[in-house]
DNA sequence: TATAAAAGTTAGACTAACCTAACAAATAAA
DNA sequence: TTTATTTGTTAGGTTAGTCTAACTTTTATA
């Protein structure tokens, strides 16, 4: 059984090693500052990890996930994202209110709450802000998207997924009548700041930035 | 902001102080006893709730929840029947499944989330047991409801509620087919063993024991 | 009312998860 | 290849929540 705070390690973990798509290790002080806890701290709960075989590990090495880690943690995150759908779908929260809770919610240990969960929601492939779910097995969809900032003027494409998830951004989206599977067409882009004229659906076009374009992922 | 722990034991306090009926005060054994845990324990909490002005209590005095101690024990109570309610209604839960899970998600902070979780419920007003749903303003329903044993041979009822929650005697109630609502018949009452012949619904008569009748509550 | 039993408290210790301050190792820069 | 910087570890301490063992107060019983 693991406490809470060790789940938040191994999804933590999980988590880096997505992000440096190339190597999936993580370094104590990067674990550190994605949990908000002094490098000391780290490196006791990493210990502890080693300890239970969840992660490999030594003095001054850089951090991986062990298979049974890796398992524990795609779990936490599979309940994080279905239990994001549900307050989305069912409980009618908007997409920048349901991370929150479900960092809460990720910790419910029941086995027959999560499948009984992704039944009700009708076994959803992607959560609200487009990241995929993982299946009771572990796999995990994969959907080919890029980034809106590497289209091409003139071409279309779907909204697939927010890669900035943050409050401010995701509040954006919502002003602008944005969510997944928005249909956008890039008009022009501008080179002196990479900023884009875009249309959203049938709308009035309208300009965003380049960091706007940097945050969203599109499927074309 | 109340920790997991303190949380618990406020609702302890609640949940002992309907069961003493005639005086709402509980020991700190009695606490400790409910609890699981061992007595020096609680007497430590209770001196940091009484710190924190949620219960009166004075070195081997009885222990009382305050106004404040009072609205945050209901508020957890809330939400543990709501969540309760959710799991059986939603989620396909037996009714001695769903108390496990509701312990761990009655402490999930987020207003939202409570309120939301209640409307999605079409505003229940009794978990799964029968047990009464304290309101968003703390008022909580009440339902004129007698033990089976009390009611005389000849007359006729409906399950209101369970006094015993334990698991083995709600599968023996589901396997009796009698759920929250069902009709009951007393045809009769044996004074040797005070066990008594029942008519379920429009079934064939079957004989329960006494303290089968002393564990259910109805409504004449 | 004296004594035994029950109820409750205190002292001291442990573990998990955190911290700061001082140190050590690895890496980057000069 | 030294030196400086970054990265990571260790030592020692704190708090919440738990325990055991010894003690004290209250209540019940003879
Ligand atoms: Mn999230
Ligand atoms: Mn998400
Ligand atoms: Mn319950
Ligand atoms: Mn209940």
């Amino acid at each position: 059984m693991l406490s809470y705070t060790e789940e938040n390690y191994l999804k933590a973990l999980l988590k880096l090693s997505f992000q440096n798509e190339d190597k999936p290790e993580a370094g104590t002080n990067e674990m550190a500052a994605y949990l908000g806890v002094k490098p000391a701290t780290a490196t006791d709960m990493l210990k502890k990890l080693k300890e239970k075989d969840l992660v490999t590990y030594q003095k001054y090495g850089k951090i991986l996930l062990t298979d049974t880690g890796k398992k524990n943690a795609i779990a936490i995150l599979r309940k994080h994202r279905l239990w994001e759908t549900f307050l989305y779908e069912k409980l009618d929260f908007s997409w920048d209110e349901v991370h929150e809770v479900a960092e809460q919610l990720e910790h419910i240990q029941s086995a027959k709450l999560v499948d009984k969960l992704e039944e009700f929601l009708n076994f959803p492939e992607f959560d609200p802000h487009g990241d995929p779910i993982p299946k009771a097995n572990g796999e995990i969809p994969i959907l080919a998207k890029t980034l809106l900032s590497a289209l091409e003027p003139g071409s279309s494409c779907k909204v697939a997924a927010v890669k900035d998830t943050s409050t401010l951004f995701l509040q954006y989206l919502q002003k602008l009548q944005i969510t997944i599977g928005t249909k956008i067409k890039i008009l022009e882009v501008i080179a002196f700041d990479g900023s884009l004229s875009i249309q959203i659906e049938d709308e009035e076009p309208r300009t965003v930035s380049m960091k706007f374009a940097d945050s969203l992922f599109v499927q074309r």
